[in-house]
DNA sequence: TATTAATATAGTGTTGACACTTTGATGAAA
DNA sequence: TTTCATCAAAGTGTCAACACTATATTAATA
């Protein structure tokens, strides 16, 4: 009866809803799409009342709408949102960037510079997937060292939000290259401890990856759901 | 099978996730405490699927921790989470004023005034339950006057995450009238247009409530989780 | 008495059945 | 041909029964 102290093992609806997070995100289940618990519960090999239990958990999480009954579907993030979410993320990334400066140590900076080589080389081979996970590893180093774990927790979210926007993952080697400009800018700001040059440079960068993104929607798209 | 337009009625399992909810913010379920499924569900008149099928919405805001076999528990939250949410508040409420300076109208200024004025007297009558109202709405407005609803949902849920730290929602009036002076900058400066003060008073004042509380735990508690 | 094994109990986990709602198909009337 | 009612199909919503696990209680043993 009392609450637990350390252990903490994964009940069913827990392991299967991250399963399904895991089809949303790779787009395996796209956005709009309605999840079918009938179907979902003989992919998975149970009843449909712990996929009923996982599907609650992603509403929880916001990653899925429920509509009484007519079913859940993938959640659709409209322009507005997305431009939100990416002012949010890049407050939270300056914010992360200035306080990084307080806990950067030498270890740290050798880690820096080899992901910053790498990206550049990446950039040359013009092999945007491996530009990609660098990239990951190089935002996930900055927050971790804000030292704050749950501002971490919100970056990863917001980026996997992102994804929810629209399949359109590609990086022009042109972007690689600008974006990494951009990296060692805030690198070195860090490195020295100028914390308001760390912060504005970590937004820009966030602001100007949305400016990216958005260029490409203009022409494309007809701004659906602004 | 086309994603909805318009309506989206509640499930059941929505409705209780919120009943849940209300119990758990308004402190008749406690941090720790175990969510009895049995007992809910015959307090709700369902059967147990439903609150189940609730409790799960909960687990995916985070509000409650699920242990396999062992049943669901209300969150606890540690002093190091306590201060991270501190930290990640104050951020958005600065990027808020900040923002809220490209929004405000004369109709905006007459509300903000009258409500420092209903706080000042709030603090003469040494009312805390109606400066607690006050407070949350003029916090209300300025995310509203950002512009950016994904700021203002995350806020309010900063708020009340904080709420699961401990009951303590005691204002002493001397922190009242503290905290409505510090109100009164954040409005002059939006008011103002003064994008850097904004921002900086608005940090500062969150940053200033967070020290509010540290300085009642110091004494009393053992410093529990940190 | 202290310790450990056996057992009862209270609770969570899972399932299949059935009720209800929505939606798409079929067919009759204008 | 179009419109509207009727009906079938597919899917979600709810429930009660049963299986399983962890905890508390009791009994047995040293």
């Amino acid at each position: 009866m009392t609450p637990p102290k350390e252990k903490s093992e994964k009940g069913l609806a827990l392991i299967i809803s991250e399963e399904l997070k895991h089809l949303i995100y790779t787009g395996a289940l796209k956005p709009g799409e309605r999840l079918n618990e009938a179907a979902l519960a003989v992919r998975m090999g149970t009843s449909r009342g712990p996929i009923r239990e996982a599907i609650r958990i992603l509403t929880g999480l916001g990653l899925v709408k429920a509509v009484a009954n007519r079913g859940v579907f993938v959640r659709e993030i409209s322009v507005r949102e997305m431009l939100e979410i990416y002012e949010l993320r890049a407050l939270v990334f300056g914010f992360a960037a200035e306080r990084a400066t307080d806990h950067i140590n030498e270890q740290h900076k050798v880690r820096f510079e080899l992901l910053l080589d790498q990206m550049d080389q990446a950039c040359e081979a013009e092999d945007g997937g491996v530009y990609y996970d660098l990239n990951l590893e190089f935002h996930a180093l900055v927050l971790t060292l804000s030292n704050n774990q749950r501002a971490h927790e919100t970056y990863d979210d917001y980026v996997k939000e992102l994804h929810l926007y629209r399949r359109s993952y590609f990086n022009s080697p042109g972007n690689m290259r600008r974006s990494n400009i951009e990296h060692r800018a805030i690198y070195e700001a860090i490195q020295k401890g100028t914390k308001a040059k760390a912060k504005s440079a970590a937004e820009k960068h966030v602001l100007a990856g949305r400016q990216r993104l958005l260029s490409r929607i203009d022409v494309s798209s007809p701004l659906s759901g602004l």
